[in-house]
RNA sequence: GUGAUUGUAGCUCAGUUGGUUAGAGCGCCAGGUUGUGGCCCUGGAGGUCGGGGGUUCGAGUCCCCUCAUUCACCCCA
């Protein structure tokens, strides 16, 4: 057992794995650009004042998941980033960047810190990708967030996923429902679980979507949400689903969804696979008007956006084997030294044919020769040049195919031609 | 924060009612092949049995504490 231990719910990604979130990157910023969203990045800290302003101080992000510590004594509270909206919607308005521009579309994969008990799909340091549409109000921009995520989904080869969908209206909307709720809920009080209590004056919504079949079996009976909206909430909602249809997307309408973060307004969906485990949600996000006013804008800024988690993404993609043939690309040549005599001038020869363009590995550990080309077996390296005390007097060096098992002596400018010509065919490249 | 689970070699795991120097497979290293990998054969290295305390003539095995892991609840990605 190592002396250090690898902090509680953080990870290792070594380079096996690390392939295969490239892949998944890589995925998510070709499609990012068809859609024209740009990258972001931003700190993995921010004042605290900012989430708990933003996300709900009522939250259980708030309330009991954030890394937060003061600086210095007496100093401001400064927080690790427990989500990713609020210091993209900080950056831009701090940056006034909607004056630049009045639509501004971001994305991003970053890092983000909860203080939960470690499970399966969820940790304490996790990433997400995600992007935040501003400026926009219309029910496309919606659609065109939504659609983005379904794709990428899409393009990694994932099946088995739900997406739900739900709108909640508009402020005034929502404030009548609530006000509904609560006197429908009212007498049921006693029977509420404590978490419920504590929603119940804070935020009845959430009590919607608790999992506690006792409090399921009592908001079975309670007014709709759906019921209370006007009818620009309702146009909204129908055009969104329209868009989706139209797209070809599957969705779900789900009028208990609500959600754990308190800035959202109409739009609201969320995507689960059936690849996961307890931990099934791969991605959500919604609509959040109010968010940029909350954080002090004169005004609202129309907004929409998702988040996924990053390492759920390559759970599911593994549960369902989509990255079976992946394997390391080798280098395309081993450079074998017989005797260690002679190590310091394959050394320069191997610098020679990197400087070539040619990917080049020798042994640094002095190992035998046998040892070398395990070595360059295991790595899969495409060729084997082997460069002793009769190369380097005559000039010719022996060079293997090491896929192929065949071999022949070439000059080193030959050698240099032939493994030029074959890295395009490289068996192990591609 | 709550509940359960599991900690023996780098990895996956055996280890019988407590009983000599704690094992296997894979991996690693070396040799068989005086300068040619994979397959095969032989050998080798590698373990404070998570840690501490206790019971006992004797503890990997039983008891207590502790640390860590994993899964689940709450909630979320």
């Amino acid at each position: 057992m190592p002396h250090y231990q690898i902090v509680k719910g953080a990870r290792d990604i070594f380079p096996d794995e690390m392939i295969q979130w490239k892949r998944v990157e890589a995925v998510i910023g070709g499609l990012a650009s068809i859609y024209g969203f740009s990258e972001i990045r931003t700190p993995v800290f921010e004042y605290t004042e900012l989430f708990q302003r933003s996300i709900g101080a009522s939250t259980d992000i708030v309330g009991k998941e954030m890394f937060s510590f003061q600086p210095e004594p007496g100093g401001r509270s400064i927080t690790l980033r427990p989500e990713m909206t609020a210091g993209v919607m900080r950056a831009a308005l701090q940056k006034n960047l909607l004056a630049s521009s009045p639509v501004q579309k971001l994305y991003y994969i970053s890092e983000l810190f909860r203080k939960e008990r470690p499970q399966a799909g969820r940790q304490r340091q996790f990433s997400q990708f995600g992007a935040e549409l501003l400026g926009a109000a219309s029910p496309a921009a919606v659609a065109e967030v939504i659609i983005f995520m379904m794709h990428v989904f899409e393009s990694l080869g994932l099946s088995g996923l739900r997406l739900r969908i739900n709108t909640l209206g508009n402020k005034t909307d929502r404030q009548r429902y609530r006000e509904a709720l609560r006197a429908y809920l009212a007498p049921y009080y006693r029977q509420l679980d404590d978490a419920s209590k504590e929603r119940f004056e804070k935020n009845p919504l959430r009590i919607l979507d608790s999992k506690n079949p006792d409090m399921q079996d009592i908001v079975a009976g309670a007014p709709k949400l759906h019921d209370y909206l006007g009818g620009e909430a309702l146009d909204d909602f129908e055009k969104v689903l329209a868009y989706l249809s139209d797209r070809g997307i599957d969705f779900q309408i789900d009028h208990l969804l609500v959600r754990g973060l308190d800035y959202y307004s109409y739009t609201a969906f969320e995507v689960t696979s059936s690849a996961l485990g307890a931990q099934d949600a791969l991605g959500g996000g919604g609509r959040y008007d109010s968010l940029a006013l909350e954080l002090g804008n004169a005004s609202e800024i129309p907004a929409a956006g998702f988040a996924v988690g990053m390492e759920r993404l390559l759970i599911a993609m593994q549960k369902q084997g989509l990255f079976s043939q992946q394997e390391a690309p080798g280098p395309a040549v081993a450079v074998i030294v017989p005797q260690q005599e002679y190590f310091d001038r394959a050394f320069g020869i191997v610098n020679l044919l990197r400087r070539s363009g040619i990917s080049t590995v020798i042994d640094l550990a002095g190992r035998s020769m046998k040892a070398q080309l395990r070595e360059a077996n295991r790595m899969h390296a495409s060729w084997a040049l082997f460069v002793g005390g009769e190369e380097l007097a005559t000039g010719q060096y022996p060079l293997k195919n090491l896929v192929a098992s065949t071999q022949e002596t070439h000059t080193l400018d030959g050698v240099v031609d032939v493994l030029r010509q074959s890295a395009s065919v490289n068996p192990h490249c591609g």
